[in-house]
DNA sequence: CTGTATACTATACATGAGCATAGGAGCCCA
DNA sequence: TGGGCTCCTATGCTCATGTATAGTATACAG
């Protein structure tokens, strides 16, 4: 593929951004808009991406921008579902809660313990550096350890939270002075947190 | 999410065949052809669609559907350098300080733009739920707006910090209450922070 | 010096495309 | 029986959008 230009450069960053951002291409004019020049400036810098072998167009429709991209190398990292934000009553690993799958670093799964992704919402554990947001990775588990942080579900609503074992109850100890411990002798692990990724 | 009607389930596949296929979104009147009916048949539909939560539209623009959920394909990735802790002194990018490359979502790295990580060492981010030992994922660039956390090289030293922009100075501020904000007029910046992966 | 590429402006035009009004027919539920 | 949904037609308005023509300015290679 022939070399870009530094500004055709910035014009395929807006693009890859604009559909980061909306999932559909931009039009000629938004192109335009978004650099402040004219209509035809974009239009020619569109053409020109396409001349070189960076995206494709089809002839008189809106947005009809694709990009071609360059083959991807094969990486050591494992595919996970990512299940949307929880609704409180719904079985979580339920069809309809599943939203995507995400790809983590290979090194963090053990091997063959399933795993899983959640959105976390909520500042319950901003104190453990865990913001809303996030996207938390979550080891398949029906136990934890004194002091982990886990996703676990009780009456009916799933939440993560770092979890203790006291004499006769378990303890729920959220990340915020705002939020009082939950004690409780009827909850159940659905896994332990091993890591947050974020994205800004 | 509500249920679908059989016909409704019909448009909604159209729509993710399309999208597959082109990778930008239908008009209406494509869709309508598709299904050789009216205009407004189609229209109404992909109203329908959006008030049932499975596709978001925008108002007044051509091929704007977003699917909410959509179609399963697994996320691809791209490798990047992960860089040590930081040695003041040492230049960042020096092969020394070069650990391992991270798979990271493809979807965060804007195209043709260069990215590195860093392990992050000390908690003067930890207001903004960036803790030690975190990996910061930096998209390599020499300038950054207001606010933008930022990786910037001062006098040998190269941290982590959120940027600001002052009258005749550059403030970094940590986002601890312990740490006091650095004001200075001479400084580099290396990167934008993009992401933040952690491990438990 | 000239041809070719880039990076634009300004204007224009046909049609693409979203959206609206005004219907009609079939279905289920109360 | 009637109201509310679904699924559809037909027609039309208005603005968005791709594309074209014509021109300016700059840089660079031969």
């Amino acid at each position: 593929m022939k070399d870009l230009t530094a500004r055709q450069k910035e014009i395929l960053t807006f693009i890859h951004e604009y559909l980061h951002d909306n999932s559909y291409p931009p039009t000629v004019r938004e192109t335009a808009r978004a650099f402040s020049i004219s209509v035809k400036g974009a239009y020619d810098h569109l053409k020109a991406l396409e001349r070189k072998g960076y995206i494709k167009t089809s002839e008189k429709r809106s947005r009809a921008i694709e990009l071609v991209t360059p083959p991807e190398s094969d990486t050591p990292v494992v595919q996970i579902p990512l299940l949307g934000e929880i609704a409180a009553g719904r079985p979580i690993f339920a069809d309809e809660n599943f939203e995507r799958t995400i790809a983590v670093p290979a090194d963090i799964i053990k091997n063959r313990v399933p795993h899983f992704a959640l959105h976390v919402k909520g500042d319950s554990m901003v104190g453990a550096g865990i913001l809303s947001g996030d996207i938390a990775i979550i080891e398949q588990s029906d136990t934890a350890k004194n002091g982990d942080i886990v996703v676990a579900l009780l009456e009916e609503t799933v939440t993560l939270k770092r979890f203790f074992i006291e004499n006769n109850r378990y303890r729920l100890q959220a990340e915020n002075p705002r939020y009082a411990p939950i004690y409780t002798q009827d909850l159940r692990i659905l896994g332990r947190l091993r890591g947050i990724y974020r994205s800004y």
